[in-house]
DNA sequence: TTGAAACCGCAACTAAGTTGCATTAATATG
DNA sequence: CATATTAATGCAACTTAGTTGCGGTTTCAA
């Protein structure tokens, strides 16, 4: 879906488009690095749009809700954000320069996670993976 | 390794068993259950031992160096802890009551992680995976 | 143009985790 | 057993991510 389109969904459904909400769609359209709320408010800034935190908080709430965007967690006590729209990927993340790169796996974790339903009796809405270590730059320069 | 074992093995590296450390060290050889600072906190009290937080997070940075932890994320922005010494497997957490239970993967992600570090250049040092979803209690009775 | 309500910002708060520094206690050695 | 060394501890103050209440502002449909 384009951000024009998401944004004429949004409207159709009765919520407003404010310039933050607008320029997030934008960001999240265009950029490939799961992004943090401080990251997105100096995005923001950049495009000489002020938001307060708790704005953003809200806000991201808010897309998250209309699976708009997807929350990914590195362990590192921040939540970090990106579009729902990119196929279903992992990352690995390096630990020394925080590094993100998108991979994509072979295993079909599907499988897993219908045998884990059957033998757990739970209901799976969602998992995370994420691989660490350290990328080829801080690997070799210590 | 037992307990006692894994005591006289920090001794005679020269590091000393306090109350504190004895009793962490019993806790995570019994118990089953990923457990966050706080959960450890109390978990002494009732054994009469009063600790400051601080003291736990160092110890359990600690344990972690000497791996005799390992450290897990649940996402919900506190760590939680348990025992190295089980074989690596995964949790499924319900999102409602928060019930935690081990699981063993089928599919083996040690291809994947060498594919992994063939494509990006990086070095893979650990990865996380978890399941989140509903138990059967929380599923049933809304 | 205007009013309802969606949205926003501020201030004050919570909770997890960290740091500096002074005190206490485990243990090796005599 | 006495005691010196230093690992371990506790306290207070701090940091950072995220949350809440509430009054003020802006969007947008009618």
């Amino acid at each position: 879906m384009s951000t024009q389109d998401t944004i004429e969904s949004l409207r159709q459904k009765g919520f407003r488009i404010t310039n933050i909400r607008r320029k997030l769609i934008e960001i999240f359209s265009t950029g490939k690095k799961p992004l943090s709320v401080q990251e997105l408010i100096e995005k923001l800034a950049k495009s000489d749009i002020t938001a307060n935190k708790t704005t953003i908080y809200r806000e991201v709430y808010f897309l998250l809700e209309q699976d708009i965007l997807v929350e990914i967690d590195f362990g590192d006590r921040k939540k970090r954000y990106e579009s729902a729209e990119s196929e279903h990927h992992h990352h690995i993340i390096c630990l020394k320069c925080s590094k993100v790169q998108d991979i994509h796996l072979e295993s079909d974790l599907s499988e897993d996670q219908k045998k884990i339903e059957q033998e757990t009796n739970f209901t799976i809405t969602n998992h995370t993976l994420e691989f660490f270590g350290l990328c080829n730059t801080c690997h070799t320069t210590p």
